[in-house]
DNA sequence: TTAGTAATATACATTTACGTATGGATTGGA
DNA sequence: TCCAATCCATACGTAAATGTATATTACTAA
C-alpha cells in the first residue's frame, strides 16, 4: 500500500463520473489536477487504467479490475466520515436534510425556523429532490422520506400517515360540470408529477377508471403541478393538510376515499451518535408529529 | 469521503507502529510530516486521535474505533497493490495482434507457435485485416504496418524493407508469350487487391505503362488475390520470400525492380508497463528480422 | 460542412507540503 | 542523580503539487 491514496481517490471519482472535469467538479479540484493524479497513479502502479479516447476516458480491462479495489477504499473512506462525524459532540456545524419537493417547500420552512432560533450554530443544508439520496454516501444527513428504509445501517422512526386528496379551483370544477362521483372525473385533466404510471395507477386502485389521455399535462417537479392547479389547468394530488391550506383550491372530490403514505425520519446509525445529528433528528419527529 | 485520504493513511500507520517515528520509518517519509499529517486530519474530522502521552502516541477512543475503519482502507489498499502489481507483472493473459492479411496468413503462424511454445500461457487473437486498426481504442495490442504510425501515444519500431515482386503461374507466362521486357507486360492480366489504383499507380512508376484495362480482376482480399495468381488466372504481387517460396508461380518479370516497402511493428504505451505486451513485441520484432 | 460545445493537455506562477536541523521532554539504566 | 536514548514539536529553505489561463482535440447539431 505504497501508493498514494489521494491519487486511488482521484481514479475512483473519475471511474464513477465518467471524465477528469466531472471528478473535479466533485472533489473540489481542477481538471489539470486531476489528470495529473490519474497519470502519476498509472506510473506508480504501473497499470494503464483508461484509455484517452476522444472527450472522454474508457477503463482499460486493467483499470475496470482495479476501481473494484478502490471502491472498497471509498466505502471504508465513507465509514470513516460517518463514525467520525458521529462522534463530534459539538452542537454548532452544518447537517444536510433531504426531503421530496413538497415535503421541503411546505413543511419543512417552519420548522427550520424554529430550529435556527432554538440553535443559531447549526447551518442547515435542504436538498429537495423526489429521487431519494443515498444516506449510506452522505449525501445527506437526515432524509424525509415516505417509505421505510431496507437497508440495515440506517435507522428510521415512522412519524405518522398522511392523507392526500385531489384538489383544483372551483373555476376549474366548474368547467368540467362539477365532477360529484367518480366516473365524472373521467372527462377531467389530471397533472401528473411522475414519468411512471404510479399516479393513474394508484387512483385506479381507488376506483377510478382512468386513462393516460387523463393527464395530459407532466411535470417532473411537483411544485410546479402544483402551480398548474393553483392556475386552474386541471386536478392535482396534495397532502390533504396542504391543499386544504391553500385558498385556491379546493378538494376535487370530497367523499374519495383519501391516498395515505407514511412520513418516515431516517438517518444512519453513525450518525445518531452525534450531539447535532440526534438534537435535529429529535426536533423533526417532535414538529413533523 | 472528503478528508485527505494520505492522511489517514498516516494515521493508521501510526497507529499499528506505535509511534510517529516508527511510521515515519516504515512509510519513508519523516517524523515531522507525519505528524503534521496526524494532526491534520484531526482538525479535518474534528476528533481527537491520538493522546499525547510521554514519548508515546495512545490511541483515544475515538481514534480506536476510527482506526478499524482506516484499517478496512488499508486492506483494500493492499489489494489494489496486489492486484496492480499482478496485472504488470503476469505474463499469462491475452494478446490482440492485428496485421494484414498476407502477414497474418504467411508470416504469423511460425512466430506465434514459437511464441506458443514459450509462453504457454499467453493467448493470441490474431486480426487480419487491410484496415488499419485503431490502437488508441484497444482494438488490439500490436498492429504490423507498412507505414509509421503519427499518433504520439504510439510506439513504434521499423523491422526492415521487405521487397514485393510480380508472380504468376508459368502456364499463364507461356499463354501470354513469355514477358521478357517491361513493354511485354501491356499485354497481361494483373489481379488487383486494392479498390484505389494503387497498384496501378505503384507499377507505373517502375517503368510500366498499364492502364485500368489491365486489371480485369479485383478482390479486396489479397489471399484471394493469390489463390487467383495460383490458378494461373493472371499476375499478382506478394513479398519475394513468400513468392519465391510457393511452387505453383515463378516471377513474372525477374529483371523488374522490385517494390520495396517497410515493416513497421507498433503499440501503445502500455508496451511500456505490461510486460506481456513487452515480452509477445520483442519476440515480434526479434523473428520478423 | 461548419460552427459550437465539452472534453483533455500544456505552460507558468503560486501555494502547499516536505525534509533538514534543532530544541524540549520523557523514559530507562548506571 | 545523571546520562543516554528516544520521541514529539518547531523553524526555515526547498521541492512538489496545485490553480489559472490557454491551446488542442473530438463529438454534435444545424
Amino acid at each position: 500500500m505504497k501508493f498514494d491514496w489521494n491519487r486511488a481517490r482521484a481514479f475512483l471519482v473519475t471511474a464513477e463520473e465518467g471524465s477528469l472535469s466531472a471528478a473535479a467538479r466533485a472533489l473540489d479540484m481542477t481538471q489539470p489536477t486531476l489528470g495529473r493524479q490519474v497519470t502519476a497513479l498509472e506510473q506508480e502502479l504501473g497499470v494503464a487504467l483508461f484509455e484517452r479516447v476522444g472527450r472522454g476516458l474508457v477503463l482499460t480491462p486493467g483499470g475496470l479490475e482495479l476501481v473494484n479495489h478502490v471502491r472498497a477504499m471509498g466505502d471504508a473512506a465513507n465509514r470513516v466520515s460517518l463514525t467520525a462525524s458521529g462522534q463530534s459532540q459539538n452542537i454548532e456545524g452544518s447537517i444536510c436534510i433531504t426531503a421530496s419537493e413538497v415535503h421541503a417547500a411546505f413543511l419543512l420552512p417552519p420548522i427550520i425556523a424554529k430550529l435556527r432560533q432554538a440553535e443559531p450554530g447549526i447551518n442547515v443544508e435542504i436538498i429537495a429532490s423526489n429521487t431519494a439520496s443515498d444516506l449510506r454516501r452522505r449525501e445527506a444527513d437526515i432524509a424525509i422520506r415516505s417509505f421505510q428504509p431496507t437497508q440495515a445501517e440506517l435507522i428510521a422512526r415512522k412519524i405518522k400517515d398522511v392523507p392526500a386528496r385531489l384538489y383544483a379551483t372551483p373555476g376549474y370544477l366548474e368547467s368540467i360540470d362539477t365532477p360529484t362521483c367518480h366516473e365524472d372525473l373521467k372527462r377531467a385533466d389530471f397533472i401528473d408529477f411522475d414519468s411512471t404510471d404510479r399516479l393513474l395507477n394508484g387512483l385506479n386502485a381507488l376506483g377510478l377508471n382512468l386513462t393516460r389521455r387523463n393527464f395530459p399535462i407532466q411535470t417532473e417537479n411537483h411544485l410546479v403541478q402544483w402551480e398548474l392547479v393553483k392556475l386552474g389547468l386541471g386536478i392535482g394530488i396534495m397532502p390533504a393538510d396542504i391543499g386544504d391550506a391553500e385558498p385556491l383550491v379546493q378538494q376535487a372530490l370530497p367523499e374519495l376515499e383519501p391516498i395515505t403514505f407514511p412520513i418516515w425520519l431516517t438517518t444512519h446509525r453513525e450518525l445518531k451518535t452525534s450531539r447535532r445529528v440526534r438534537l435535529v433528528f429529535d426536533l423533526l419527529a417532535t414538529e413533523l408529529a
